[in-house]
DNA sequence: TGTATTGTATGGTAAAACTCATACAATGGC
DNA sequence: GCCATTGTATGAGTTTTACCATACAATACA
């Protein structure tokens, strides 16, 4: 279920920012099919604590983007035909995490092959 | 050189934001070696047409994560790499690292997998 | 037809982010 | 010692974010 997945992190990133690239990155990882229906607003601010307009603003710029349509009284659906350049910002952002992880490691001394096994304990962790 | 390699979107992240990871990003690539001095705060706030006080808390969260030191008069520098056997907790600290990156991670959308791959891609860049 | 569900919208409040202007303080070079 | 450079700090004012409460509007269904 794609509520599972997400979280809000107190990283200085607005919450609405956050909540659209979860679910952005989602619909281009193929976790929900073209036609397949998101959780409700109002499922989404009280699975995660937030407010029903910050989540309003997220589906809204989704359905700007073309990723999702929204349709009141029936609910919001994944978009049948999605932009290419859903999955394409994925990678980007993955490198850039990779990187700023790497120099917080450089500057404590843990060496790349550590930083790999300390991700897979956390991984396994799981 | 560095200030090319930053540009601010209007997506919604905090300009100090962004320029903090991009920054960070840059470093883990290692576009900067141990000790090179950084931009002053005044160029990167002219080149980017943002606020000196903006460029100024950037750095200021830079430096609180050990990643560069300021000193007033100088300029900035990234910080040079801790010896190997400084630190007895070296298992700890690559846990705590990982689990900061993971839940960067999270907040975008990006899973552990692709962010181990995205490490992996960093590792063989070098 | 009625009624619950779901998206859409508004007004008010508080906090944070950003900018602008100005000033102070340490460093290094002349 | 003088002075330009560079980081550090403060205060005022605007915009943005987020919350809360409330209400409206379209859809689906018994």
């Amino acid at each position: 279920m794609l509520l599972d997945h997400l979280a809000i992190e107190s990283n200085g990133v607005p919450i609405y920012v956050q909540l659209r690239a979860q679910i952005a990155a989602a619909l281009g990882r193929g976790a929900l099919a073209p036609g397949a229906r998101l959780p409700t607003m109002r499922e989404v601010a009280v699975a995660l604590k937030i407010d029903l307009n910050t989540v309003q603003r997220a589906y809204a710029e989704l359905e700007r983007d073309g990723l999702i349509t929204l349709t009141r009284g029936r609910g919001s659906f994944v978009t049948h035909t999605p932009p290419r350049e859903a999955r394409a910002g994925v990678r980007e952002t993955a490198d850039r995490l990779a990187a700023q992880a790497a120099a917080q490691a450089r500057a404590a001394g843990i060496g790349l092959d550590e930083l790999t096994a300390a991700l897979a304990r956390l991984k396994a962790a799981r």
